[in-house]
DNA sequence: CCTCAAGTATACTGATCGGTGAACATCGCC
DNA sequence: GGCGATGTTCACCGATCAGTATACTTGAGG
């Protein structure tokens, strides 16, 4: 098993390019070739570095998961308010959307790798899984009754505002705002 | 422009053909000599009826869309209550999801083809449209005050159920139940 | 000074990609 | 009886795919 972070100036590039192109053009219409050629490096070094494609792309999908986190963190942090928190990756998705118009960079790998053995569904699934439990666990902090109801609803909403997010109608403004409603019930 | 809706029995089983393959394994990893293959078809056929693989796709995607929406309004229609009907798509939804454990073909299909010019662009964006006009006109029979605001809850609801289904919690019973909460506030 | 890791340069493999050309067979229909 | 549409057979195109081989350079640390 090779280490999933890259350590050497070289590999951060790699990781760098593969985030941007995979993401924009999708995993499999990106071959290693251009991920070299952008990130100023040979494909022999790539390949010293990941060792294959599949685990570039796990590299890339762990590499994104860990900024997410840390911006869902923050917007929990800069709550006053333990009710307030609760509804706080509501604001993270805000900001994390502006830069990222082509959806969940998760669901899209799913889409485009179905063998479940490979490592990006682990990746994915563990992403919603750790706000599921944040949602819980930030309930539970406020003092919900039931938090863990209150969870699966909050993910839905979320998850629903993102796939909706090309949509017209301002889907995230909907959604935090049931959110909102929803945490407010759960207490009122 | 050549015709989307396939006429001849070879065309029928070419879009069949694809369809299944590249729901299940994508459609940029799904070569055109293998769709050809299983619908025991040569690839000079498949070319002579689509005239290139992204017309097929469009076909794929145009196929599906009719499949869905039928089934959606048999949903509907099965309802006697107006406002039962508002939430008919969440059966149908229940219904469809069985079948297809690889999430939304629309959405997938938008991962994989991020050029705004491809026409499984507007395919996908109609769908989302369309359900999201069926809401609002659904919601307007039953006698809502203010359609257009509920429809748009109903569809966030909708497709956070769809994104979430690979995961362990029945998200869609807390969506369809979220929804029904929602519809029987709007008139209570 | 020597070593070792990181990286470069270039050429290559076999397979697969989307798409085409040309000749031939089969069929119903006028 | 001929004609056009539908479909077949099979060979072919240039491009790209993921991945490898071999030999060379560079720089930091002991």
């Amino acid at each position: 098993m090779q280490e999933a972070r890259p350590v050497t100036p070289a590999g951060r590039r790699i990781v760098a390019a593969a985030e941007e192109l995979f993401y924009s053009r999708g995993i499999t219409a990106v071959g290693v070739d251009l991920i070299a050629e952008r990130s100023g490096v040979t494909k022999r070094t790539l390949y010293n570095q990941f060792g294959s494609k599949d685990r570039l792309v796990a590299a890339y999908l762990a590499e994104r998961d860990k900024r997410w986190r840390s911006l869902v963190r923050d917007a929990v942090d800069a709550c006053a308010d333990r009710v307030a928190a609760v509804t706080a990756p509501f604001d993270a998705l805000r900001t994390w959307s502006e830069g990222n118009p082509r959806g969940c960079a998760f669901i899209n790998a799913l889409a485009e790798l179905p063998d479940p053995a490979h490592p990006a569904h682990r990746i994915a699934a563990d992403q919603k899984l750790w706000l599921l439990g944040l949602f819980e666990e930030l309930a539970a902090d406020a003092g919900c009754r039931d938090p863990g109801t209150l969870a699966v609803r909050l993910l839905v909403l979320h998850e629903g505002a993102l796939a909706t997010q090309p949509l017209p109608p301002d889907t995230l403004a909907v959604s935090a705002e049931l959110a909102t409603a929803l945490v407010r019930r759960a207490f009122g």
